[in-house]
DNA sequence: CTAATCCCAACCTTTCTTGTTGGGATTGCT
DNA sequence: AGCAATCCCAACAAGAAAGGTTGGGATTAG
């Protein structure tokens, strides 16, 4: 059970995002650079984050990406599901997902508190308090 | 972030033990059966279980496996280390892993505090909880 | 018109997951 | 002794997923 490559980026890039306060896009080549993630890649993931309404990007000279709200209104969760869809550790948690042991599946049990637990923590998170750690060190 | 195969699996077999009272060991073939679990897969899983400490195997007739110790005393988390190693989330989180950004990486802490919640959740949950879950139903 | 920038689809390589196969070692029963 | 049930283990293989690259197109400020 380990974190993706994918939301790890992601995540950087966000609050790196977070952190810029002009209020002017900030190009692909900068983020990239700075946070040390390869091009081509965050620009996917970018490009999730924006289907996901989490980042406004603005092409041409001077183009780049924003937070499309507030660091403060945007939870880690938000990031994670952007990019690796809902959170859910099995697929039989939420509906069943047409396992016919669902009904009466103990370690079913286990999976969804453990979703709970991951949400929770993850929602409990914003890009505000990540940016505030970062300002500090 | 998915749950393995492996895990869930690792967890049904040793909630099926737990619920078996007999004191009798439980032949692999009987655990395959009836979980459903691919029987040379679950015993490659298995025998994980047995180096972590978690079953006992009796080999030869009327051998099988049991639990290594009480229903009660064994975690979800036992479980899932057993099968997957120390869960964590990503690379740098223990000891910072090779990262050279790890001092003062932000994200770092998400990860941190998720790791915290995901044990937290693993380990307050026994298999005797979930045996008795089971049965009940 | 041009350079900077985002957008996107297709591809590739490596690793992980989920198994399977085939043979060996123990042990209880007859 | 011999046999059948059972655990033990290493090696292999197909498919999926992760991580990343390439190449080309569309927009836009200057």
């Amino acid at each position: 059970m380990r974190i993706s490559s994918r939301c790890e980026y992601g995540v950087r890039a966000m609050v790196f995002l977070a952190t810029q306060t002009g209020g002017e896009p900030m190009p692909l080549s900068a983020i990239s650079a700075s946070e040390g993630i390869p091009m081509a890649f965050l620009e996917r993931i970018l490009a999730d984050l924006r289907r996901g309404g989490l980042v406004q990007a603005t092409r041409g000279v001077n183009g780049g990406y924003q937070l499309a709200r507030p660091a403060g209104e945007v939870s880690v969760s938000d990031v994670v599901v952007a990019l690796e869809g809902p959170l859910s550790l099995v697929g039989c948690v939420p509906d069943g997902g047409g396992c016919d042991r669902a009904v009466g599946c103990s370690s079913r049990q286990v999976w969804r508190r453990l979703d709970d637990a991951i949400s929770g923590a993850l929602s409990g998170i914003t890009l505000e308090d990540l940016a505030a750690e970062a300002a500090i060190r």
